[in-house]
DNA sequence: TTGTAAGCGTTATCAT
DNA sequence: ATGATAACGCTTACAA
């Protein structure tokens, strides 16, 4: 490959003189430029970024590590996060930890290694959590946290508003009428599961009603676990069912149908995310919103202004919605 | 950030030693072995990925070009790719162009400055393709396309054999009876949505059957377009409807509902790629499965292949099968 | 406006 | 088994 000096030399100038022009630095003659131009067209000349990188110490480059990008919701927020950062010129690396916890520390070991600027660390920590080991990279590297909630340390961070978005939810079907309710979550040791299930059952607590502990199953935000754990839940008859995903929400619809109950005559079915899931479904779902491409858009703009200007923590809290469709 | 000259230094050893042991070279004294550890552990010493890099012209980083992360055929590939490279300890940059070909060219300039040691790039070229300049490409770094199949030059390449199966789904509804059909095509200008549509029309053609130019429709594999096109196309009265995609399936079905049709009694609805939305409709979707996750696995597979020993253009042909449900 | 030269953090060759 | 040193391709004072 062509280097810069092998430019120079063919447009008989200095290697400053071709780092300057390339650079935009314009105090360079128009005949130089010229020659240097013919230089780089002929060579096929592209600065290499990893020198430029190793002497300026920027990369121009953002690691993002996820669970998984197979998870609609994570995608989206990935979607949102290379938007932006393609925008302002960053290239992303991206590190999927496929579920496992344990290989967060190894994936955001790899990109510390003097390969990006910044760091977005997408999704929530188990029961455990990782924080001890987040708190020490937050001194290395600028960092932002997306729907980590639990982390109390003080991070910069993304979070949605998972507990009022189960409120909303719970406020709508008691005002509806529902006083009997089922709640599937996620992963009982899951800090999003527990963070929707905890306002929804505040919210009935609010209103004078209890969620009984045989109404709560784990369905491992897994289509067939969901409905096993729906099969399960419908034989205590609730009157609505609440699934801490969408995609569960649909597994309950299929259970209930295949009880031979009618949605949304003779329970209701409310899901979470507002995923592409809830239109699809017969009958579509009534769900909460959770904004992931702008919470994805949300962090990459604060890591861009934190890597400008380094302050206290920072904080941007999603909303959510609920969007009523026939499922209730 | 501590490097490895400070280790050296409280070491009491050469930077050359320290970049041996560090290596796993195994000449170095035990006793050397250990002032370094020591080292190492006290300053919190990470080697510099990329002034390794700069030296050796390895960077261990993948690129990546797909379309968009939000289609879910596009994040299982991503997924399988990431799987098998990170297992590989090979680190992935990721470049989305968000559907526009022209972001393309500007997308695998910046990966190719130096930062990666191989490129995949995911995905149907358009009408013009981009052909001329992935041939450059070729030449400069290790490449391999995915489910590119216009590209004639010899390409390292994985494809999906759409054509196949579009053919198994003809195969299978003129084997139940039907006569009559309606295709609901991705863009009209996609190689992947004319592979699809060909190779059903072949099919029916063997088998003696035509399809009326009125009964193919573009759904710019998009809910609501698929939708508006069902609605048109079903005023024809097709007994069956193959779609490009399960997500447009989805939307025949809520197409025929809405028309006050049954399916499969008056109607059968094949969709494109087993995703999860397939499972999830009701009735759930007869479909194609295209195995996208296996497709980037053996990409990735294919290039460390091909960075390990250069040669003649290689291609992997996926399979397609037919899963079948209770939409047909 | 252009050239000189040091240095970013490594690895690798050659001595010792 | 270890040390000295050049080199990877670039940027950036500083000098001319």
């Amino acid at each position: 490959m062509a280097n810069i000096k092998s430019v120079a030399q063919k447009a008989g100038v200095n290697v400053s003189t071709v780092s300057r022009y390339v650079a935009g630095k314009l105090n360079v003659k128009k005949e130089t430029r010229e020659k240097i131009d013919a230089a780089i067209a002929e060579l096929g000349y592209r600065p290499h970024a990893t020198a430029k990188a190793l002497k300026t110490s920027v990369t121009n480059c953002i690691g993002i590590v996820i669970p998984t990008i197979r998870n609609p919701l994570f995608a989206d927020i990935v979607a949102g996060l290379t938007q932006r950062l393609e925008a302002n010129k960053f290239t992303t690396m991206l590190y999927s930890t496929e579920n496992h916890l344990s290989k967060e520390k190894e994936g955001i070991g790899t990109l510390l290694a003097g390969r990006v600027d910044g760091l977005v660390v997408v999704g929530s920590s188990g029961k455990t959590g990782s924080r001890d080991w987040l708190e020490e990279v937050k001194d290395i590297i600028p960092l932002v946290v997306v729907n980590r909630c639990w982390q109390n340390g003080d991070f910069n961070r993304v979070i949605t508003d998972f507990t009022a978005g189960s409120r909303l939810a719970a406020d709508y079907l008691v005002g509806k009428g529902y006083r009997r309710f089922a709640v599937i979550t996620g992963y009982k040791d899951n800090e999003e599961s527990q963070l929707k299930l905890y306002g929804f059952e505040q919210e009935l607590w609010q209103r004078g009603i209890m969620l009984g502990q045989d109404m709560v199953a784990e369905g491992f935000f897994s289509y067939d676990k969901a409905y096993h754990a729906a099969r399960k839940l419908l034989g205590y008859r609730p009157e609505a069912v609440f699934a801490a995903s969408d995609l569960m929400a649909a597994a309950v619809l299929k259970a209930t149908k295949d009880c031979g109950l009618v949605v949304p005559e003779d329970m209701a079915v409310i899901g979470y995310g507002d995923s592409q899931i809830s239109q699809i479904t017969t009958p579509a779902l009534t769900t909460v919103a959770q904004h992931a491409v702008e919470s994805g858009a949300a962090a990459a703009n604060l890591l861009i202004e934190v890597m400008k200007e380094p302050g206290p923590a920072r904080e941007v809290i999603m909303r959510t919605e609920l969007v009523v469709r026939q499922s209730t």
